[in-house]
DNA sequence: CATGAATGAGGGTTCATTCAT
DNA sequence: CATGAATGAACCCTCATTCAT
C-alpha cells in the first residue's frame, strides 16, 4: 500500500522465510506469497534471487556491524574490562537472533556466490581489526591483541552454531564471568 | 570386497562433490557420474538423497570423534598443558580439511533435516563433555572446565568459518602460544 | 516537432535493436529504454508490439520501394544496360544495410503475422512488376522479362542471406560485370 | 514404443512444429505434447532446446547437401546443360519443402546462435564450391564460374523466400527454360 | 501525455524419484 | 544387481500487457 515499502517488504519476507527454512529451500514463489504479491511484481523490484540475497546480506552485515560499533563505543566510555565483556556477550545474544541467517548466508557465500563471499570477507576483516584495537585499549592483552581478536570472532560464530544446533543451554553467565576474569 | 565397497564409493564421491560445491548444488546425477554408475544403481544402494547425507554425516562425525578421542588419549599420556593444547590445535587444522562439509552438514541439519540435527546435537554434547573432563584434568581451569569446554568447541567451529571465508591467514602459531599460556 | 517525433523515435529504436538482436529477442522494455521513455509511454503511442512491427515493416518496405523506384527512374534517363545493372547492384548493397531487418521481418511475417505477410506479398508483386517493365525496356530480354524479373528479385534476397551468414566475401564487382554482359 | 527411436521422434516433431509456427514460437511443451512424452523425458534425450535445434539443423543441412551431391552426380553422367539445369531446378522444388525450416534456421543462426551460424557458413561455402566446379565443367561459363556460383545459390534461396511469402505462383518452367538457354 | 507498478501466463531447465527390463 | 528411460513438480526468470495516478 505505502509508496516505497515494497522492497523493504520483500526483504523482510525473504529474511523471515529464509531464516526459517534456509536460502535454497525458499523459492521466489514462497516470498511472493508471503508478501502478498505476484511473482512478476517481485521481479519488478528485484531482478534476480541473487539480488535479494545480496540485499539481505548487506542489511544483515550492516546490523551486525552497527551492533559491534555501538558495543565498542559504549565500552569506550567506561574503561572497565567487566563492562566491555558483558556488553560484547550481551551483543552475542542479540546476534544470536540473526544467527540462522548469518550461517545460511555464509554457506551460500562459500558454495555458490563469489560476490557474497567477498562482502563477508571484507566485513570479517573489518570487524576483527576493530576488535583488535579495543582489546589493546581495554584489556590486559596488549601484546596478544592480534591472536585474541581472531579468538573472539571465533567464539561468537562458534557459539552461534552451538545455539543453532540446540545442543545444550549455553551458560552465558559462566562464560561471561570466565572471560572477564581472563581478560583482566 | 567389491560389493561392499559400493556404498563406500558412493559416500566418498558424495563427500568429495558436496564438499566442493555444496549439498544442495550436488545432484544425484553428479554423484552417479562421479562413481561411474547409473542413477538406477545408486538408488539400489541408497533409497534417497537424505540417506546418503545421513550416512555421510555419520562418517564425518565418526572421523571427528575419533580424532578428538585420539587427541585426548595422547594428551593423557603426557601431562603438560603445552602438549594438550598443541595437539588440539593440530587437530583443528585436520578438522579444517573437513571444515567445508562440516559447515554444510550443519546448515542442512538446521534447515531441512531434523534427524541430522539430532545426530549433531548428540555428538556435540558428547564432544563437549569429553573436553570438559580433559580440561579439568590437564589445565589450571579446574573450576571453570564447564564454560571453558563450550569456549573450546566454539573456537574450533569459529576458526573453521573464518578459514572458509578466506578472510585473513589465520595465525595458528600465535593463537596456539596464547592458548597455552592462558591454560597453564 | 517534438510530439510527432515520438513514434518516429520508437520506430528508429525498434529498428536498431531488432536489426541487431532479432525481433523475438527484442523486448518492449529494451525499446523503451533505448528511446528513453517508460513502458507506459510506449504503450500510449503503440498499443501492441505487433503494431510497432507493422509500422516498422511499412517504413522498411517504403524505403526499399523508394530505392527501387529511384533506381528505375535513373535507369530510365540513360538507356544503357550497363547503367541499369550497376545501379541495381549499387542498390543491392544499400538494401544490404537493411538486410537483417528485411530477413527478420520476412520470418516474422511467415511464422506469426498474417497481416505482415500480406503486406510483403503485395510489395513483392509490385516490385517484380516494376522490374519486369524495366527489363523489357532496357535489356535484351524482351520475351523473358517475366521469368527474369523473378530471378532478379531472388538474386537480391539470396545475396542478402549470404551476406548475413558471412559466408565468403561477396564478389560484387564480378557479379555485376557478369550480369551486365549477360543482359546486353 | 520402439527402442531407440525417441530422439528421431523428437526431431521429427520439432521439425514439424517449428516448420509450421517458427522456432521461437515452438515451446518444449509443444514438442513434448506432440511426441506424447513429458517435458522431463524430452530433457532426458536432449539437454537443451539449442541441442534440438542443432540436431535439426544438422539433419536439414545433410538432406540439402545430399540432394545437391546427387544432383551434381546425375549431372555428371549426362553432359548436357539442359539436364544439369532441369535437375537443379527440380531439386529447388524439393528444397522448397524444406524451405520454411531453412529460413527459420538461418534467422535463428543470425540472431541468436553463433554455433548454428558457423555450421551454415561452412555448408554454404562447401555448396558454392561444389557448384562452381560443376559450372565450370558443364556450362559455357568457364571463366565466370566464380560469380555464377554465388548467383545460383542466391537464386535458390531467393526463390524459397518468394515461395514462402506466397507472392505469385513461381513460373518454374519458364525460369528453367531461361536458365538453360542462358547457360548453354 | 506520461509513468511506475503490478500482473499472469508461459518459457526453458533441474532433479529426486520410480520402474520395467 | 544393475540400468536406462520416464516422469512431474518445482524452480528461476521473461515479457507483453494493463491500469491507477
Amino acid at each position: 500500500m505505502k509508496p516505497t515499502n515494497m522492497k523493504a517488504n520483500i526483504l523482510a519476507a525473504s529474511t523471515k522465510l529464509m531464516a526459517k527454512q534456509g536460502i535454497k529451500n525458499t523459492s521466489l514463489s514462497d516470498i511472493a506469497k508471503e508478501v502478498g504479491i505476484s511473482k512478476g511484481t517481485l521481479y519488478y523490484h528485484y531482478s534476480s534471487k541473487d539480488d535479494i540475497i545480496c540485499d539481505m546480506a548487506d542489511m544483515h552485515l550492516k546490523v551486525i556491524t552497527n551492533a559491534l560499533i555501538e558495543c565498542l563505543q559504549n565500552a569506550g566510555f567506561h574503561s572497565t574490562t567487566e563492562e566491555f565483556v558483558s556488553i560484547i556477550l550481551n551483543k552475542i545474544s542479540d546476534i544470536e537472533n540473526h544467527g540462522r541467517i548469518h550461517m545460511y548466508l555464509i554457506c551460500e557465500a562459500v558454495t555458490s556466490n563469489e560476490k557474497l563471499r567477498e562482502r563477508f570477507k571484507i566485513k570479517y576483516i573489518e570487524w576483527r581489526k576493530a576488535l583488535e584495537l579495543e582489546i589493546k585499549r581495554a584489556t590486559k592483552f596488549k601484546d596478544d591483541s592480534y591472536p585474541v581478536s581472531f579468538l573472539l570472532i571465533s567464539i561468537v560464530d562458534g557459539l552461534v552454531i552451538q545455539s543453532l544446533l540446540k545442543t545444550e543451554q549455553l551458560p552465558y553467565d559462566e562464560i561471561s564471568r570466565f572471560l572477564i576474569d581472563s581478560l583482566n
